[in-house]
DNA sequence: CCAGATTTCTTTAGGGTTCAAGTAATTGGC
DNA sequence: GCCAATTACTTGAACCCTAAAGAAATCTGG
């Protein structure tokens, strides 16, 4: 069978290369992607991605979250979140408290012009990434979607085994 | 004809909610991966990413590149690429001269040391990411590639589309 | 030849990011 | 009630990253 000594030559006893190569094409769409939408935010907002992107958790949240939430939702350090906070409560987008119940605690909501703000830069993003992936069918779409949840717990499911 | 009312109610003038959602998961997918490869390069070889990358550059040319040809290639700034040389000269991975042709052009390359080192850090990485994604399929593997391929052909079309 | 444009790289300022260590508050077992 | 463990957050050091401005070398059209 011509197939199998094919195989056999050139992928030898484990050989993983389209599974690399896999993953660097996911990283470099990614990549292209993130630095798209960063330039425009930029362009466009004067904002960071970072920032957008812990508005954008608080704005589904309308009594606001403590910061080892948004710390988990965006998957990022308890002190990258610090220092953010510390900014976006500077330039007045958000609002900060201690709570009542946990003096430990920090929760942080959108102020009222941080919310018309985000959601002024929330409409256009939309456009954007509709843009971006303009020429992708509903049907690529659902099935992206699809691979990409197998693909996500592949990834935690070798995550937590490394951890355990 | 049911559908076509329950597309009008569901799915507004433009919605746009699918892509979101298709973007979100590709970020979360990534940003899982990237920080499952990170760590492990932390705890396994001490190194970075970003050096890890730049080394995985150089190996695929034995007579190096110059800086400009690695900034494309990992689609960072060059000030970035200037301080990540910088860090690997000193650690003696990596070795760079001046062109003799064109005296603003730096060319790096992988010491002998350099490139020992990478070799040994390849071959885990390879194991760690056929691990990662070791619940696709054969199948799954290529159809992810397919439309990552076509996503990617979307993104630089809208990229370009807006720098024009 | 030579002045202007371009290219390659470096520098600087301002963020963003992690990890590890540290502080303060709370919880739980005894 | 008290002390140890845990939890929530902050801090500090080191690195990564970008955009913009600048320096040096090269190229190009006259």
């Amino acid at each position: 069978m011509i197939l199998d000594s094919e195989t056999k030559a050139t992928e030898l006893p484990d050989d993983h290369r389209d599974e690399i190569r896999l993953w660097l094409r996911l990283l470099t769409c990614t990549t292209l992607i993130e630095g798209e939408v960063r330039s425009r935010l930029r362009e466009r907002f004067d904002v960071t991605l970072p920032r957008f992107d812990l508005m954008a958790q608080l704005d589904k949240v309308p009594d606001g979250m403590t910061l080892s939430d948004v710390s988990k939702r965006m998957m990022v350090s308890n002190g990258n979140v610090t220092g953010l906070v510390e900014r976006l409560v500077e330039s007045g987008h958000i609002d900060r408290r201690t709570s009542d119940a946990d003096r430990r605690v920090q929760v942080i909501r959108l102020t009222k012009a941080g919310r018309a703000e985000f959601r002024k830069m929330a409409a256009e993003h939309e456009l954007w990434i509709a843009d971006i992936f303009g020429e992708l069918t509903p049907k690529d779409v659902r099935e992206l979607m699809r691979l990409l949840a197998k693909t996500k717990g592949s990834a935690q499911k070798s995550a937590k085994a490394r951890t355990a």
